[in-house]
DNA sequence: ACCTGAACACCGTTCAAGT
DNA sequence: ACCTGAACACCGTTCAAGT
């Protein structure tokens, strides 16, 4: 479930497939509980292979990373589909912020791996925000259009500030209503 | 210079006093080029000390990395007290709120330390940063007083967000105008 | 083709031995 | 009183040897 690249270009031999599987499962897990500075050894370990076969299957953290969060792109992927049918550009940008925002806070530190990722060129996991940016770009437009927001306001500087609200509300412990409250706050400026 | 603690309770046997300031110039300068998290044993090489000295002066990184922040803390200070003594509430914060971003962007991933610093009580980094937050309380205070901003928004909150921005525009490698732009954006829900 | 795990480099932190 | 540097634990990463 979940596989970034939906085009496989060969099956993995199937004790490599269960590896690829186990691995993956552990790590998830262990982001989840320690967030993704987590060590990988451990995880390695954890997931009863040597480490080397970590990075066989998953050559950076980034790339790991960028596996484990298939879920919550999924989600993402769905949500945006929705809301590019909305009737209301506004409220659908709103929506998707917030989606955003809580996207990017998944895992602890996960704000700032972003971040980092998005300073080099062919990060997977900036590859894996890529949907993201893309939807952000064409709600952000229709809002334009429906003049729900201002007209000179680009859409990655709008990234930017959901992605640093996502930080502080991370980095304070903030609650979901924490979140929006200082989403909120943060966002006013771009109507 | 730009000691913290005013008071010192009694004086460094000369060789250790010249030690302790070797470690921190050397420390400021690696912070300046490598950010805070860069290895401390390298800090004491350079220094020509071995690392249990750097561990008896600085038992922490956050002990480092206050005092290295000495310098700007003192300018602060000295903006502090002009501001106080302004006739316009709402652009003595503006400028404020600035300076601070500028604070909080010194060296490379100094945001991420400070907000991890404000998660634990006893922290001398947080204790660096209690002059930034009493008197961001009280410009606030004046702001509102004068209905330069609205009366419902917590000193700490902007706070957070103006921690949120230099973050974020330090990440994205911004330049000066570029850390103004988006903090006229994200506070813009303030007024 | 894939896995294993030893090996290396690096770093934070402590502490016994020195002066 | 302070310094030194060896020592330990830990981690990321590579790679020669296996199957």
């Amino acid at each position: 479930m979940g596989t970034v690249n939906a085009a496989a270009p060969r099956p993995m031999r199937s004790d490599a497939q269960r590896n690829y599987d186990r691995i993956l499962e552990v790590a998830s897990a262990a982001f989840a509980e320690k967030g993704v500075l987590t060590s990988l050894d451990d995880i390695a370990c954890r997931a009863g292979v040597g480490p080397g076969t970590l990075y066989r299957h998953f050559p950076s953290r980034d790339c790991l990373i960028a596996a484990a969060l298939g879920e919550s792109l999924g989600r993402l992927d769905a949500l945006a589909g929705r809301l590019k049918a909305s009737d209301d550009p506004g409220a659908a940008l709103d929506e998707w912020l917030l989606a955003v925002a809580n996207h990017l806070r998944t895992y602890d530190n996960l704000p700032e791996s972003i971040a980092e990722a998005f300073r080099t060129e062919d990060s997977p996991l900036r590859a894996s925000c890529r949907p993201l940016t893309e939807t952000t770009s064409l709600l952000v437009r229709r809002a334009k259009e429906a003049g729900a927001i201002r007209a000179d306001v680009e859409p990655l500087d709008i990234f930017a500030l959901v992605s640093s609200v996502a930080w502080a509300s991370q980095r304070r412990g903030d609650s979901d209503a924490g979140l929006r409250r200082m989403l909120a706050l943060a966002t006013t400026g771009i109507r």
